[in-house]
DNA sequence: CATTCAATGTTGGCGCTGTCAACATGGGTG
DNA sequence: CACCCATGTTGACAGCGCCAACATTGAATG
């Protein structure tokens, strides 16, 4: 009864449209030539719904107007989407592993340290800089990953599912708690003061992304809103760190 | 041209509808008795699509339901609103009163204490955990003050308005940023290090609240969730001071 | 006190949206 | 070769934001 087709990975990049299915005979599908059935509909949506965020945000995001822009029919997409919402998940998703990758790509900006705790620290700053580049440099695709539905349930008295799945999806989350492991394995940061710090680091990055996105400290310029966001990872990694020179590069 | 009538301030609280306008001869609107004009309908449509908010998010804000659940035609708004957009800044601001005072009125739910710089790290406590606090307890409200037009513009090049007024309304961050400069005066805080600082705490106070409300994180459990809020706290606290004990109250 | 008028509210309608039911097409499998 | 199910299409419905034209007031004005 659930729709959602085979859906080959996620690999396919906003590139053209260009994309058959693999394992269908060739020469099938020249470009241009729109046969009745489309071929890879469902990624070719998200394609389109993804542009729109990036251009006006995750309320952007319209069905209909996906379908035209692919060129099929406005109800085309019912057979790979149960419904608007599922379609903004599916676009949510593919923004999510855009920001991963841009995030990562960035990671090696700067030169690595010899030392282990220095090397570390470097390494947070950077994916701390990705994180707020990406968020004001593709702010809709930002907003949308970070949006839940208000009817998510909230846990109260909830006893299962207390366990370590949680956060495993966020790779920049993933990358700063790593780097905090080597720091406690280096001895630069106390194993008893482990717990939490990667939530509390990543709430530093995060929270500063969203409020030059969302607040009056959008109206920075360029100077004041770096200086803030190293202001940001000044204070966090002296508020972790015990004897290691924390200062930027 | 442009509509929006006189607006008496914006003291009206959720209450009932019951707000006659002050200067208007009593006894002239019964409760119960819907006269053709209603009298304060711009406040009653604020209060019925603030109610929405609250349980179902900014995008639960309908205007023609606003006018229903308040008892008037579908395009009576539009004599107090230009716009659905209008409908929701306003609603935006109330929610952002409403958040204010919160928080202000849990200030001082812990004795104050007598040394001058403990007392400053207390308050910034006690209004960071006011700010979770209301973030958990009005996900809607809190999500509909944090959010921002796509279309709202990113300055780049923009030579006016690098001035002070900034986040001047926002009366969290203004109570931390106040602390912050006794916590100079109190010389616990160097000078030089106090730009910013008040941008870094707010960041990571909203950092927390927003990741606990929008990813994974919102399936910690109380203990956890609260473990991983003052885990913030002492991480700021120690990045930011050089000689205070900053331990939780 | 009667008039008048601008503010406020109503009706009807437009184009758009998400979604459903019924029908059309065609490629792969028996 | 015939079939069939995944995929795409047409037509329709209710609800939305918004506009134009009309109705009803309370309050200021003569």
């Amino acid at each position: 009864m659930s729709p959602r087709a085979q859906a080959p990975g996620g690999g396919a990049e906003t590139g053209g449209g260009t994309g058959a299915k693999p394992g269908t005979k060739p020469g099938a599908k020249a470009p241009g030539r729109r046969a009745y059935h489309h071929g890879d509909l469902r990624n070719a949506l998200v394609d389109a719904a993804l542009e729109m965020v990036r251009t006006g945000g995750p309320e952007a995001i319209v069905l209909r107007e996906a379908a035209r822009a692919t060129g099929v029919s406005s109800t085309a997409a019912y057979r790979h989407f149960e419904s608007h919402r599922d379609l903004v998940e599916a676009v949510k998703e593919r923004a999510g592993a855009r920001m991963d990758a841009e995030v990562a790509a960035r990671l090696t900006d700067e030169p690595a340290r010899a030392d282990r705790g220095e090397e570390a620290v470097r390494r947070m700053r950077a994916v701390g800089r990705g994180y707020v580049r990406f968020a004001l440099e593709e702010p809709g695709l930002f907003r949308l990953i970070f949006r839940q539905y208000a009817d998510a349930p909230m846990p109260e008295g909830d006893p299962v599912s207390e366990a370590p799945p949680l956060t495993e999806r966020n790779s920049s989350y993933m990358s700063m708690s790593e780097a905090l492991d080597e720091l406690v394995e280096a001895g630069e940061l106390a194993a008893g003061r482990r717990a939490f710090t990667d939530v509390a680091m990543w709430a530093a990055v995060h929270g500063i992304s969203t409020l030059l996105l969302e607040t009056d400290l959008s109206r920075l310029d360029k100077r004041a809103r770096e200086a803030a966001v190293e202001r940001v990872f000044d204070v966090v990694f002296h508020g972790i760190l015990t004897n290691l020179d924390t200062s930027a590069a």
